[in-house]
DNA sequence: ATGCAAATGCAAATTATTTGCAATAAGAAG
DNA sequence: CTTCTTATTGCAAATAATTTGCATTTGCAT
């Protein structure tokens, strides 16, 4: 239950704001869809869709994110290394540990912070709408390299 | 105690690093010292940079902005706006609220969050090198509107 | 005052992302 | 299954933010 189901619940998400299911969106939905590289960028998404169907452009890539990011199917991240990383909407919330030194994005999740977060926010009389919380770190002591 | 001695402290790191002090950079220091305005992007130090001495170019800006940041002089962050926005490195680290409605940005900081995090990298296997944590809220009930 | 490396300004290059527009194809209707 | 309407696509060109090549200027150690 992972590639199938994940994608075909992003092409409900499409299907049920009146979009069209096209070739390339099944296609970008898919790679979506896939577990391994998460978090990858347009570009990495234009490349492996190109792979499957060689006529898919990088302006509909773009377009079919921005789609799906409206209908809330997935979440745009802009880290800080310029271009956007974009990864299926779970539904739960979680955060991210960037690996300095690999670019991996680990994720994670914590309550307690959440808490806080509100907390502060009300202290300065906001109210959260939502948020961004990222660690960027190294790997501890003893196996850093690369 | 504001401007000319928070801008002499920027001077100070700069020359430390081996840079020289030039009119452009004198300007850029200046400005970034300044109370009020705070958070600006590149353009916004431009052009008021520009009114002091027309002949600034902006591509001087971005390289001042970036040595001061590699001096740890200025931080720069990336807001989900597209544009990076820099602030004078007070020595002490804060994070950010912004308002969704003003774009206004207060900071803040909490030594309690902070632990967490560090909590949280530790369990995965990580140190922390920096962070970025940014709520992004609105006023709360009774005058919320714009 | 002098000389040289560092810094500047300008124009052009990059990078990430978006847009105009004519051609194409999804999918509702018959 | 054909037809029709219109969303979507691909391509090229446009933007926006930031960076770079290079000849010229300027800080500043001597």
């Amino acid at each position: 239950m992972t590639t199938a189901s994940d994608s075909d619940h992003l092409l409900d998400l499409l299907k049920a704001s009146g979009a069209r299911i096209t070739k390339p969106r099944r296609v970008i939905v898919k790679i979506l869809a896939e577990k391994g590289d998460q978090h990858p960028d347009a570009m990495d998404i234009f490349r492996r869709a190109v792979k499957e169907d060689s006529r898919i452009s990088l302006p509909t890539v773009y377009r079919t994110l921005k789609v799906l990011e409206e209908q809330g199917a997935i979440q745009r991240h802009a880290f800080s290394d310029g271009r956007s990383r974009y990864e299926p909407a779970d539904g739960e919330h979680h955060d991210h540990l960037i690996d300095m030194d690999t670019g991996d994005v680990i994720e994670f999740h914590s309550v307690k912070i959440e808490r806080l977060q509100e907390e502060i926010a009300r202290e300065l009389g906001y109210e959260i709408v939502h948020h961004r919380l990222e660690l960027y770190g190294r790997k501890r002591k003893g196996g850093k390299r690369r």
